[in-house]
DNA sequence: CTCCTTTTTTAGAACCATTCTAAATTGAGA
DNA sequence: TCTCAATTTAGAATGGTTCTAAAAAAGGAG
């Protein structure tokens, strides 16, 4: 099963469900509500805003728990951490392969299409991931239209 | 002036001087003992070993004197912060473009030489860095010499 | 050199993202 | 339904980094 790669599509929880199974991971309710929020809103989020909309839905949520999981996800091969800024780490859900973006001047990730291919093995090291990171001035900075 | 490429030179306090000076920086005394020790130690130091070594130099001196040169270095485009680490950041002296790779199973991380020609704009965003990180596990792991 | 102003350093407190603790709950299989 | 391991929870703790406020040092002017 592929993950749907556009925002904002309906992600039924019998279906967030069979994701889970399918690779062998429990399902519990508060894991399901936080793959959801991931998938219907690709926003490249923090841990913070995962915890405060998730919290929306399951009052009784706890930090512990979105950690938790979200570190799950990550082992699992569902979710990477993204460190670009300087004091906090964003998360990516998906498999589609691509690279980052990063604007100096507002903070803003953006994703870019990725085109390098990957070695399988550099100076006698095995290659699993590679990741390529860009930053620089956004286009919306460039424009001048928003003030800082 | 080019900043030294190897480890383990002596490099004098005076042109450390010519250095800071060169770029505008004003010159102190901690400063320049953790600009000598990045550029004699290059091994990726984390802010915590860089206390530790330039301590045994200059026993008065505070992580914050550490931290804020660290940011003054970066600042001042003489270091790079490298967050491949899930916990702690890495710094990394000198201005040679390569790349990283990072051991799943040992945590250390290699320099790479750089080959990747580096866009200058794209979808409108105007590029000014770029890097390109791999992971896996790195030749001494897969020759099973290290026990984990 | 001395004087003056600004920057830097220092010790220690504070901050804050993340992890840990220990008890309660839940999920999945028997 | 029973059982047990995995997960969740609230709150405390951790640890890397930054902040604070006072002292020291750098560097320019005279
Ligand atoms: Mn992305
Ligand atoms: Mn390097
Ligand atoms: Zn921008
Ligand atoms: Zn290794």
């Amino acid at each position: 099963m592929v993950l749907k790669k556009e925002s904002g599509l309906k992600i039924d929880e019998k279906e967030l469900s069979r994701i889970l199974r399918e690779r062998n991971c429990k399902v519990t309710v508060p894991r399901i509500k936080i793959l959801k929020y991931l998938l219907m809103n690709r926003v490249h989020p923090t841990a913070e805003l995962i915890y405060r909309e998730v919290k929306k839905e399951l009052p009784k949520v706890s930090y512990a728990t979105i950690y938790n999981n979200l570190n799950y996800f990550i082992e699992n091969n569902l979710l990477k951490r993204i460190r670009l800024h300087k004091d906090y780490d964003i998360f990516d859900v998906g498999t589609h392969m691509h690279s980052h973006f990063i604007c100096k001047k507002c903070n803003k990730v953006y994703d870019i299409p990725y085109e390098i291919h990957q070695p399988k093995k550099i100076k006698g090291h095995l290659i699993t991931d590679m990741s390529v990171n860009f930053s620089g001035i956004c286009k919306t900075c460039l424009k001048g239209k928003i003030k800082f």
